[in-house]
DNA sequence: GGAAATTATTTCAAGCTTAAAGTTTTATAA
DNA sequence: TTATAAAACTTTAAGCTTGAAATAATTTCC
């Protein structure tokens, strides 16, 4: 998936856009997966399912975070499992539906992802250095619009 | 990693522009991933191993496979041990030096992978059908810049 | 009300992934 | 030489990831 297009033809532009992305995303990734560890001790999906729950202070239910993260159901149980254990996170059955159990940052949790996220915002503008905030922009914009094609089909 | 900025402020674009291609590559991924595994009966790391097997005929050691999928030396060697045991690669030791071996694509392997590319090459250009032609070609230019900054320092 | 379907979640097996430690072989250099 | 270092690779432990099966609670609908 790394590998550059093993033929050409008219599919040939798309494929090597899509070997570029993966590659940039991959390298970006395997840094910041780096950094969390050496200086926070921490992994990617940690950092992953706090930030999402950093922004509903009310909380979410698995499902939710599972959704959200673009990950299995079955994921999601593991790693807060591992955030509870670490004291980062809650989760509390519910009375209205006794299926469900509302996930939350502890106040611990809380300041311990506020204090990782700056410093990961500063680590992603540099990584990303090489892109002008002008040109940022663009290639967002870009990337918002070339899913909706087939996603959301069936 | 796949949620929003927490923040506002300079580096607010990048990070915005980070968590875009992050959600483009990780969905992608796994629409590829379910597809190779439903149609196929394989994985997105075997696929990657092969392509770039598939480059090479004469062969590559499995360090050269690690720098190229950029991975780790562990990883590569259970990936190919699999594959060795499935008949699609094999590994040579080498007189030269005897602590390397020789990774390459059996008979079987570079059949089943080549008809597995081609299909794989129309999933990639119906996935990323959004983007024309031209503007991959135009991504693909700004992909290409914005790791030199960064990498390779240290 | 009660069977049947649906929903939310967890468990499980297999495989992927890393960093660190261990093994074997080759190169260096005193 | 022959100890020491370096290189190539494998092994290991821990954690991530998925899809499928299992569990439990709720909803649907006869």
């Amino acid at each position: 998936m790394v590998a550059g297009p093993t033929s050409i033809g008219p599919g040939k532009d798309r494929l090597r856009l899509w070997i570029r992305l993966l590659r940039a995303s991959r390298t970006i990734e395997a840094e910041l997966r780096e950094r969390l560890k050496k200086e926070f001790d921490t992994t990617l999906p940690r950092f992953d399912v706090m930030a999402a729950l950093y922004r509903s202070p009310e909380g979410m239910l698995m499902s939710d975070l599972s959704r959200f993260l673009l990950v299995s159901n079955g994921n999601v149980t593991g790693i807060v499992d591992r955030l509870v254990s670490e004291g980062l996170v809650t989760r509390a059955r519910r009375n209205g539906d006794r299926r469900t159990s509302m996930v939350r940052l502890t106040e611990e949790g809380t300041k311990s992802f506020a204090t990782i996220a700056a410093v990961h915002e500063g680590w992603v503008g540099e990584l990303l250095g090489g892109v002008s905030e002008e040109e940022a922009r663009r290639l967002t914009g870009m990337l918002k619009s070339f899913r909706s094609n087939w996603e959301g089909r069936e």
